[in-house]
DNA sequence: ACACTATTTGTAAGCGCTTACATCAATAAT
DNA sequence: ATTATTGATGTAAGCGCTTACAAATAGTGT
């Protein structure tokens, strides 16, 4: 049949249907401003010949990508999953698709990521968090890309953002803690250092017990990063000290997931004689033992709104602008009352 | 500074440089072919109008993008996630880049981002088990785009593959589930339509069954997608069973959990009442309780090899060998002999 | 000094596509 | 009948890079 064993080009189509290549770029992205009979040719040469436009030359053409990158701090555990699944979503709904790739929290391959990814030819950009160089703006805006920040969303921040607020939802949550009964508080956080998630929920203890009246600064706090073993360690420190908190409370629901491993294995109940508690409430929340009291984070919903607000963007049809999500305590079985002192 | 506000091209390096588009393109990528005191200059102007080459501009020129693909069933779960974070450090090591996306289990669309990979310029592509239609091989040859499967070892398949016998690691599994003396056996299944490694999973308990000489194609078996959810209703229905099973083999650790979480909510107790194994020994094998006797993959190992052999066929070193990785049954607490009966 | 080779750099032809503009035919308006 | 208008298609100029080939320069052996 075909007459080259290699790829067929637009080329290759033109001549196949008897068209000029325009005729055939204008069959695929504008089908309207074709007509019927001729554009019945070009499909059929199109699928006789198996042709499948070549994106590169599609993207330096046009340049235009359809195609939006998004940089996560790590794909290792499920924190950013559901809202990605969602963004993702959205995207394809719209006609965009996703390129993802992990900074592993570190901000130096973030800013290299973005540079591989706007090299790629990437239309908008999603990132997570606020805290980074400011060059790394200059950059987008010199080539162009607009960017929105999710998982995090701050009133006094400059750059569009879609999220929650992380010290509210955790000052919130500490609130439950305390109103519990608990005033021996320690704390697992994430690391805190380029991460400004992890820094406002450690804050929003500190709100929560100042709001009680309570001294926040002398709260044990072990930060480390989120992982299920980090978290176990972490709590077997916590659980060394004398007097020992009565509540553990982690920066997410991986380190508490590890904390109520950690637990388990030295013999400790949860929540009869220490209480934990996590945040996210990701899938894992819901299978340990016991399960989790935690802060309940719409992902889904963050993700979609975050695909809707960056394509916006990316059509010149919003120059930007930040979104608040909700998130609510979910109440399970992790956290109880403190055993009498 | 700068005299153009937008992002600078290989041309404005090389006139701020001094010299011809071939010597800067040539410092970047085969700085030895250049003398030293120019490629000072040409990265000296590359740093001070902070270029980035374009990559599609790249991939057409190059007709290589030192990209490869991968599409996995899922990102929904921790199933592919280590091996596919080991596969992509090996890529990394090597200077590749990896695209990732995933197919939701659905041929279609596994075939339709095949085609975007390799639209995209992919050099290689790694795909998960072997089943799908060979006309999507054809299109890869005729692209010339090397392929390896992963997930899968199958001594007689035709194409390469680096993975483990699901068959054998699960008959081996069973084999331990018949010695602890279970003889009323059920089955939670993933879907296993166009997935061969869920196929391979099943008949592998057949197999242990038929080699002890016991009937195999009673088992009550359930197939479901790989959600804990699912894994949690399937377990709910075969324990109205009557005779109940002393013993549930789960498609994979997923699904396991997910009768874990059931059986504690249905207040049947794991393994005195029931036993419950896994497959994949990912993460959540260790944390949920009991812990799973599980089929542990080495899916580091299995990530690196598969990465090693991919940029091998994709350089032309190799033709495309497979690799059979060994897996073993690790023993935790959810498998215990059934309860008298 | 010469021819010859090796090294460094420049020239320019694409890679496969999109799209502004030109062309042409057919229809509507005058 | 003539001109303007609209719609379908063709022409060709890039998009930003790599690389074969040519050219120029420097080094070698005789």
């Amino acid at each position: 049949m075909g007459k080259t064993r290699s790829a067929p080009t637009l080329n290759d189509v033109a001549r196949e249907a008897g068209v000029s290549t325009a005729t055939v770029s204008r069959c695929l992205n504008s089908p309207e401003r074709v007509i019927e009979s001729t554009r019945q040719r070009v499909l059929q040469a199109v699928e006789s010949l198996g042709y499948t436009p070549n994106f590169a030359a599609q993207v330096m053409a046009a340049k235009r990508s359809f195609t939006i990158g998004a940089i996560i701090p790590t794909m290792d555990n499920a924190i950013f999953a559901r809202g990605l699944q969602a963004f993702q979503d959205q995207l394809r709904e719209a006609g965009y698709t996703l390129l993802v790739s992990s900074s592993a929290y570190d901000p130096e391959a973030e800013h290299e990521q973005i540079r591989t990814l706007v090299a790629r030819g990437a239309d908008g950009l999603l990132l997570i968090g606020h805290a980074r160089r400011t060059d790394i703006y200059d950059y987008l805006e010199r080539h162009q890309v607009p960017s929105l920040v999710a998982w995090s969303y701050e009133p006094e921040a400059v750059r569009p953002s879609v999220g929650f607020s992380n010290s509210g939802a955790m000052c919130e949550l500490a609130r439950r803690v305390l109103a519990a009964g608990h005033r021996r508080i320690a704390i697992i956080s994430g690391i805190t250092k380029g991460n400004d998630r992890a820094q406002a929920r450690v804050s929003g203890i500190h709100q929560a017990l100042l709001d009680a009246g309570l001294a926040a600064d002398e709260l044990p706090l072990i930060e480390t990063p989120y992982e299920i073993d980090k978290g176990a360690d972490a709590f077997a420190r916590l659980m060394a000290l004398d007097p020992r908190p009565t509540a553990v409370m982690c920066g997410n629901d991986v380190l508490a997931a590890g904390a109520l491993r950690e637990a388990q294995r030295l013999g400790i109940s949860v929540p009869e004689q220490v209480s934990v508690t996590g945040f996210d409430d990701i899938e894992i929340a819901g299978i340990v033992h016991p399960a989790l009291t935690t802060v309940h984070v719409p992902h889904r919903e963050m993700g979609r709104k975050a695909a809707c607000e960056l394509i916006a963007m990316v059509e010149g049809r919003s120059p930007g602008k930040s979104v608040c999500i909700n998130t609510h305590v979910v109440t399970r079985h992790s956290l109880a009352p403190p055993a009498e002192a």
